[in-house]
DNA sequence: AAACTATTCAATAACTTTATTGAATAGTTT
DNA sequence: AAACTATTCAATAAAGTTATTGAATAGTTT
């Protein structure tokens, strides 16, 4: 083999894996298995896609080997390979972010347009919880709560914040996370929450970035 | 807008820009411009593409605003727009090297076959530093060295090697680094070197991958 | 073993990407 | 202003990707 055949192979395989996330219904797939392991059924339900098409873009994440399939009773559960597909996606995101104002836009536009307030970063919340107290509240369905989250959060799933808001302290800060930038349940529950007057924030990024950073973590 | 057409115009741009890096030649070309800047014409020759194919390439990167241009006299000379571009390229190469077994085979195969040693990562080659003196070699061309290298470095492009062999000291250890993980310089430096009794390791990664760390660079 | 069910497969049509030409363009130099 | 030159554009054919069906499969439960 010559220099550039091998070059050709190397980058040909190293854009096979590329391709495999290029497509925009696979990136949500990725960003939803970032939370933890799902049936086709609920990633095709969570995506709007029909089940035949989920579970043909998830022949090519495995075949990509960039998730790993377990059975558990009559569904076949999917999952990221590890860790390194996250962080793919995670360059991907901010590079898209930084790069096309496009996206920006998009997200500030419809933030501004259903829910005019600010979010705090992970580094930002690090910085507040060393001078103040906070309550963080995970607003995801209970199960992505169970698989893992931020160490001492407390779990009210967007679905059940009306009802439970008067657990929450009136005086000290409320953080809302839930699965990352382009997740809207965190701006549901913050829109929620200043209503009745408390003070709530929206963490920008979510759990797996949390996670991923090493910081603390609970599980169940 | 709702949320199900927030979410599919975010990840619709999220995979545009994936999909530009999705190619094998324009992968090639992000690396190679993590070096510096190049003209069409030098970016065509050193892929091994044909000039308007090169140049179609290069505007689909364009257009994804992963690269930018400035004329130089006659020529077009094209550069990466910031360092996240390197950094999702990186992502993407380590998720590659990682995930896919034959990746990593080809690249120990190809180096096998040819050069039988060991190389060293960045981290480990700080750890080294620490304890002994090591002299670093640089064998990229002239430059591409001037745009930009590991300081202290010294600058031996391997076109030259062979003549020049004997400004490098025959006791202390002699590390020779490139482009990047799959360049070849370094593992060409390291033959001639080894074959002549010099004691000789190739670093792993590039010098981009250095400079991105944070670590002490020198230009011209 | 039969019935059931979640998932995958297969075929096809619409669409997108890529390589290959050769011509056109936008600059620079003379 | 003319000549030159690096780069881009345009057209086209071949190859690859995706959504949409409905049928097939591989398990599990009864």
């Amino acid at each position: 083999m010559n220099k550039r055949e091998f070059k050709d192979r190397v980058y040909g395989e190293l854009a096979r894996i590329t391709k495999s996330l290029a497509n925009p219904h696979r990136l949500e797939i990725i960003e939803l298995l970032a939370q933890g392991d799902f049936s086709v059924e609920q990633i095709a339900e969570q995506t709007s896609l029909p089940i035949a098409n989920a579970s043909q873009h998830l022949q090519v994440l495995k075949q990509a080997q960039l998730v790993d399939i377990n059975r558990q009773g009559n569904f076949i559960h999917y999952r990221l390979a590890n860790s390194n597909v996250f962080k793919a996606w995670k360059a991907l995101r901010e590079l898209g972010v930084e790069r096309i104002a496009t996206i920006e836009k998009l997200v500030t536009d419809f933030r501004q347009s259903k829910f005019k307030f600010e979010s705090v970063t992970i580094e930002g919340l690090l910085q507040r919880l060393e001078s103040r107290k906070v309550t963080i509240i995970d607003v995801r369905p209970t199960t992505e709560f169970n698989k893992g989250h931020i160490a001492n959060a407390i779990s009210i799933p967007i679905s059940e914040l009306k009802e439970r808001m008067t657990e929450l302290p009136k005086r000290t800060e409320i953080i809302a996370y839930c699965r990352g930038p382009f997740c809207v349940y965190a701006d549901e529950a913050v829109a929620i929450l200043k209503k009745a007057g408390y003070k709530a924030t929206r963490l920008e990024e979510g759990f797996p970035d949390w996670s991923l950073m090493g910081l603390p973590i609970e599980m169940n």
